[in-house]
DNA sequence: TAAATTAGCTTACAACTGTAAGCTCAAAAT
DNA sequence: ATTTTGAGCTTACAGTTGTAAGCTAATTTA
């Protein structure tokens, strides 16, 4: 890569971090401007257009780099949970974790899955559907469900990680405690019952 | 009430009307202007006013009373259950034909609570623990649970009903039906699952 | 080496925002 | 009958927005 491009590249991720890091509690994306976030890389407002085509475009880019980098770190979890351990706790667990350290890739999916722009509810639609294949199939394998069931079950279990998600982000994480045991019960009312339903027909 | 109440009333009425008229799916309450709502309520600008101290205030008012309307839709629909039919899948089908006559009011219960002002989340975080209460009491003396429990319960079958009343509204009231049925597969695994964990322990 | 490409810049503009100041005139209070 | 009140108006202003036009200078290509 020439050095160009290589510059080209630094730029752009510029860009993507000062929209991320603009991220907060009180701020989400669609309330970004094009300025604001120039401003924050450091570039002229108008020199934006060489890297995306308007600010739609950039947030499309975040939410599917924060879909992959959330996929990426649950995978990580799972893989702690392989090795001892109950596969609800741990996974709630990791999750609030990486609530933790990653707030604001959490945000952005969380904002604009109900939010304005029809293509961003697509996107993270999108990405959370992968979430709940991943979940499914791990789902099917190891309980032998058929695969309409083991989607419902995923589902109602992601619905339920992301809505305890939501409600972890506005405390403080020495304040999660209590929440997370609330959410590891409710995985183990939908595990339960799932169970339930399928042993009975 | 005299003359002049009267036309004051009408006109804070015109402004709540015209704000929730124009929520919509690309359309969300904090992206209003004021001077939009003024204009579409029929009124200067600066008139909005003699009405409400800013934007939020507004939106506040909307809040609270989507919440009551929801809540009120709700409850005639648990006396249809009362007199016949499944608790689960009737609550579950009102809700749907809820969203069907009032989007807006959902909407804006559905956006703020992952918007970006806190005031706004808190009020809607309100709004939905006064569903949950309601749910969780019933729960408590149909099955006889134990509080947190039951508060478990029924938070984990809010939060599914909201979901996927989420999905519904971008979908055409005759695609619903399937949605509706997941729907109810999920609610019946959380029942379920929570009778499960009872007769256990 | 000469020409072409392009990331980033400066300047400019029209559209829109929230809201301050102050007027009008009909209803309410005295 | 006179005064006070207040809902709604017009005008005005400063701030912000997205983006068009065109320049510069350094890299890349021919």
């Amino acid at each position: 890569m020439g050095v160009r491009a290589q510059q080209k590249e630094k730029t752009r991720r510029a860009l993507v971090d000062a929209a991320f890091n603009q991220l907060s509690a009180e701020r989400s994306f669609s309330s970004l401007s094009l300025r604001e976030v120039a401003r924050e890389a450091g570039i002229a407002p108008t020199s934006f257009y060489r890297h995306f085509k308007d600010m739609d475009e950039l947030g499309l880019t975040m939410v599917d780099e924060g879909g992959l980098t959330l996929r990426q770190l649950m995978r990580k979890g799972r893989q702690r949970a392989a090795s001892g351990g109950s596969v609800i706790r741990t996974s709630a667990e990791t999750f609030m974790e990486v609530l933790d350290s990653n707030p604001n890739v959490f945000r952005i999916l969380l904002h604009e899955r109900s939010g304005t722009t029809p293509a961003f509810r697509a996107a993270v639609a999108r990405e959370i559907r992968h979430f709940i294949a991943e979940l499914a199939h791990y789902i099917e394998q190891q309980a032998d469900r058929p695969s309409d069931a083991a989607w419902a079950q995923a589902e109602a279990l992601v619905t339920l990680v992301f809505h305890s998600g939501a409600e972890a982000l506005d405390l403080k994480s020495s304040q999660r405690k209590p929440l997370t045991e609330r959410l590891v019960l409710q995985l183990r009312m939908v595990v339960k019952g799932a169970e339930g339903l399928a042993n009975r027909y």
